[in-house]
DNA sequence: TTTAAAAATTTACGCGCGTAAATTTTTAAA
DNA sequence: TTTAAAAATTTACGCGCGTAAATTTTTAAA
């Protein structure tokens, strides 16, 4: 053999003598060709590790492999998480992942789906920001591209929404919580961005109603993504003021929780169920450092395997349905309380 | 104005009035065609918003206009970041960046960059995983495509390597342990993966030699990069056996320090710098969460700025000078003090 | 061994651009 | 107004694939 370099699929067809069209058969799907043929393409792959040009593949196909993946946030390692899981399970259906964060901006959001346009996605995965979200614009995207939501869901918008059940979670924890001392207030923003959070406020209410106790909420303003910072300095605000309505508070986030616990630290007020403990506080999410905080936090595990798993299963379902919409599925997932020692 | 469908650049070369290569020419670089030309495109692009191929453009050029961007981790929200940092700087070049981690594994690093052939980048910046990395396949990537490291330098590999200055940062913050208090002993890992991990204890022992007091390593078992559960465990099992030989603890990096600190507060240590506390603990590289923790961490920022800012700077001299490979350069920025209540 | 079905091959075209060379038009300078 | 330079245009080719239709070869079944 001599030194041939291999340039395109032309030369590595003649270098490994089959027809250019079924070797392109062959990188199409490699069980479509003869046995024999295989062995053959897969000799010479050995030899001269050519691999077809991905822009001129993408060019000629009617669809390319690209499956978009939007999320709102990479600092917060809850969507970090996730997205790998998605990446992965992407991966392994023979798919190519694309990750974009939109930093808690609706703009940003929006310039993510454009730019996404440019690669001639397949399908998108999109967690919106929520409320702050351009509805209109990403309603009339998923007119053009077939998009499945998860985390938070925006009504009729995309194939699908897959997230999690709070009703059921927020129930859990307030059960738990009544159970074991004093019923929670609930600590949250008074304007949230995202309808996580306005679900979680009608699920603690409820739970509270349905156990016969009088709901408490503890409304704090801020904006924006930086939640540890709100808080602790709400958080802090509250404390000093000596404003708490009870001994125990339900954050509606882990990041929520993570700063109201470095405010009750900082205010010399002892966290935990213990005797000498004066606060009981619990989280939502199990957030990878909630093992970390003083004391570690009680919290909600989020069902990520299964959010991850039904959207990329269904993406591609659509994907290979064409267009043949049928109807907008909505599945929730239940939550698992984690115990630590905060409450 | 009939309503044409616009499908290529020779519908929207004829729909504005211009030949399709002057089209061309001004997608490649608005500033090389006559204003009047620029302002006819624009009035077109206005109305049928064509933007061109994306595959077709690759396939043709020479280079394409994408950098790949390798982290060794997302989880570990200082390369979440500093990628952003990048990215922002990228696009602000007119490039397109591609994010990609490797999931703390030298396979992954090794099958992203693979991976990233595909795509034909012009250029990659690489944060190595250190010495896990396989030296020798980077090394030979990068006599093929234009390579910068950043955070961890591998001696020779690549363009250019820009970091932070191990040396001067640990030095500051032992100077001001030292002032303060007692000369602090060092928490680390016994076999670290990262290249800093090396320089910071070799900075730790030469500036504790400088002031005249003697180096205490605190070496502890543990692999792979989940740094806050080696803290906790470890700097635990240390607390609780008796065995600190100071009352100040230097760790290698704040997430070690973040485990180390819930540790503490698990065995009922205070720490802090009141009269009350029993230990002071600082850190290194302002962790977002070194502001939450109990108490707030004491640490060293990096210039993460700087580093992003030459990398990009290079990495684009690098592939405008298209192969004009001049000497490596390795440039370490000084870090910055954050004093808060740990030590 | 014959026959039908399946797989591979050959031929041919098209995708949507970049780009080079020769020519024409426009602009700026003399 | 003339002239030279700059910009735009025309013509033409190529990039590296996908894919369809007709034909040939191979395989499996009768």
């Amino acid at each position: 053999m001599t030194n041939t370099k291999i340039r395109n699929m032309e030369d590595f067809a003649s270098a490994s003598g089959i027809s250019r069209p079924t070797v392109s058969k062959y990188f199409n799907d490699p069980g479509s060709v003869r046995k024999s043929t295989r062995a053959r393409i897969e000799a010479a792959l050995e030899k001269f590790d050519y691999r077809p040009n991905i822009y001129a593949i993408n060019q000629n196909r009617r669809q390319t492999k690209n499956i978009g993946l939007v999320v709102p946030n990479l600092t917060d390692p809850f969507f970090v998480g996730i997205a790998r899981t998605i990446e992965e399970l992407i991966v392994a259906a023979g798919y190519n992942p694309l990750l974009l964060s939109s930093h808690g901006g609706p703009q940003q959001e929006i310039a993510n789906l454009e730019s996404l346009k440019s690669i001639k996605p397949a399908g998108v995965l999109l967690a919106p920001l929520g409320r702050a979200s351009n509805k209109e614009a990403l309603a009339g995207y998923a007119a053009e591209v077939p998009m499945v939501l998860f985390d938070a869901n925006l009504e009729g918008v995309g194939e699908a929404f897959f997230g999690s059940d709070n009703l059921q979670s927020i129930g859990l924890i307030v059960d738990y919580l009544c159970r074991t001392g004093e019923p929670p207030a609930f600590f949250e923003l008074k304007n949230p961005i995202n309808p996580n959070a306005f679900k979680r406020r009608a699920a603690y209410i409820s739970a509270i109603d349905r156990l016969g106790f009088d709901p408490h909420l503890i409304q704090v303003d801020g904006e924006g993504w930086d939640f540890e910072e709100i808080g602790f300095r709400e958080g802090g605000r509250i404390i000093a003021s000596h404003s708490l309505p009870t001994n125990t508070v339900l954050c509606s986030n882990d990041r929520l929780a993570i700063g109201f616990l470095s405010a009750a630290y900082e205010n010399g007020l002892r966290v935990g169920m213990g005797a000498g403990s004066a606060l009981r506080v619990a989280g939502h999410d199990d957030h990878p450092f909630s093992r970390y905080t003083c004391p570690s936090l009680t919290t909600i595990s989020q069902d990520y395997a299964s959010i991850a798993q039904r959207s990329v299963e269904t993406i591609l379902s659509r994907i290979a349905a064409e267009g043949m919409s049928s109807d907008r599925e909505e599945v929730l997932f239940e939550g698992r309380l984690v115990m630590r020692g905060s409450a």
